[in-house]
DNA sequence: AGCCTTTGACCAGCG
DNA sequence: TCGCTGGTCAAAGGC
């Protein structure tokens, strides 16, 4: 077949932190913690977007539109927490600095900062996810910087398609019971132009990161409601663990993934490649192909975010270690139009203005988050965050 | 029986 | 132009 695809990496940085594969532009700083937070960003599933593969504004719009149930966490965060530092930041310094308090931080890519249609900066505010980040305080500067980086992306692609997915039940599911669930993702989307990074901070996700355990690294990627074949795996230079090789098993679905797990199994990275043509397959099928860690993903429907999300996505997901030590890492995500399919979608606009190379493929997406959950989890670990913020916090 | 994972080798892009 | 690295292929084996 045709060899093609080749990206010449060369993450050359020695810490910890992942590869970060240097975009051309500026990168979006998110700094998460580890689990719990992006848990429950992702795992927040708005009614449409489980069951589907992640894609950057999924993972964004799973997390501000949450549950209606968890609502009161933003109130929570907001009013417990009264204390805005938010800076707008230099991706880097802003990474170290907010990794250093512990607390999450996010970094906007100054340019580009408009809502996108879908995404009104009333809106936002509203829904649940963004909650998280009460506009008040503390959790304003989260939810600024959140909302930033969501409005950027969905501006960046305002045309980006979402792509259904992360969460998917299974992930909730697993994450409580099954060894698996420790693979929560984070996902450090980003899109187009704008690059978004997402950092963790180690100190949060203590309590979350307890749940996991180990063991089962299963191969399969995260599940994000799509079957998917491993091709391929091989340890990338940067990383100090190996990458395995995905395609999506639907027919003619030309998806890729690029997943990197730690030694106990969990994704340090997850990579989407392209946009699914199809919709996710109704889980019961296949448990076993999600199975791994999903197992059944639920694919309610979102062919809408499925045709929206059509340029790459890319997941990363640090893991523990990384987060624990820290704090930078720093994931670019970049979304590109090159999928021929999401080229239309994409919008020509915005896509031009950042693509990194035309030779790389344009079309990837980071996103760094832990996959899982309910809401019912989702509301307990947006506690538990809020309980490590407050305490963080002093 | 079918699908998936594993693994080594090959190809292509970039420095 | 060469070497390095990443990405993909394809055969073999396993579930």
């Amino acid at each position: 077949m045709t060899k093609n695809g080749k990206e010449h990496q060369q993450p050359k940085q020695q810490q910890p932190s992942p590869p970060s594969k240097s975009l051309s532009s500026r990168p979006t700083t998110i700094t998460l913690p580890p689990r719990s937070f992006t848990e429950t960003f992702f795992s927040s599933g708005a009614p449409g977007s489980l069951g589907f593969s992640p894609g950057p504004m999924t993972l964004l719009s799973s997390f501000f539109s949450d549950s209606d149930d968890c609502k009161s966490f933003s109130q929570l965060l907001a009013g417990a927490i009264a204390s805005p530092n938010f800076k707008p930041p230099d991706d880097k310094s802003s990474a170290g600095d907010f990794s250093s308090s512990s607390s999450l931080s996010i970094v906007p890519p100054p340019p580009m900062f408009s809502m996108p249609l879908g995404l009104s900066p009333v809106s936002l505010p509203d829904s649940p996810g963004f909650g998280l980040f009460s506009p008040q305080g503390f959790g304003m500067t989260h939810q600024q910087a959140l909302a930033q980086v969501t409005a950027q992306a969905a501006q960046a692609n305002s045309i980006m398609h979402v792509q259904p997915e992360y969460s998917t039940p299974a992930m909730s599911s697993t994450f409580t019971s099954t060894p698996g669930a420790h693979q929560q993702q984070q996902m450090v989307r980003s899109v187009a132009d704008s690059r978004v990074k997402i950092q963790e901070l180690s100190d949060f996700s203590r309590s979350d990161q307890r749940s996991e355990s180990s063991s089962l690294a299963v191969d399969k990627p995260a599940n994000d409601g799509y079957n998917w074949r491993k091709y391929g795996q091989k340890h990338v230079k940067g990383s100090e663990y190996p990458r395995s090789y995905y395609k999506c098993t639907h027919p003619n679905c030309p998806v890729k993934k690029k997943v990197e797990r730690s030694l106990d199994g969990q994704v340090t990275e997850i990579i989407y490649k392209g946009q699914h043509n199809h919709q996710p397959p109704q889980s019961n099928k296949r448990g076993k192909d999600t199975g791994g860690l999903d197992g059944n993903s639920n694919s309610h429907g979102n062919s809408e975010l499925d045709s929206r999300f059509q340029s790459g996505n890319v997941s990363k997901e640090r893991d523990r270690k990384n987060q624990e030590s820290s704090q930078a890492t720093t994931e670019h995500a970049s979304g590109m139009s090159d999928s021929e399919e999401a080229g239309d979608t994409e919008a020509g606009g915005e896509v031009d203005e950042d693509e990194p190379d035309p030779k790389r493929r344009s079309t990837e997406v980071r996103v760094t988050e832990p996959a899982s959950s309910h809401r019912t989890m989702q509301c307990r670990h947006k506690l538990m965050v809020l309980e490590e913020l407050l305490t963080v916090q002093g």
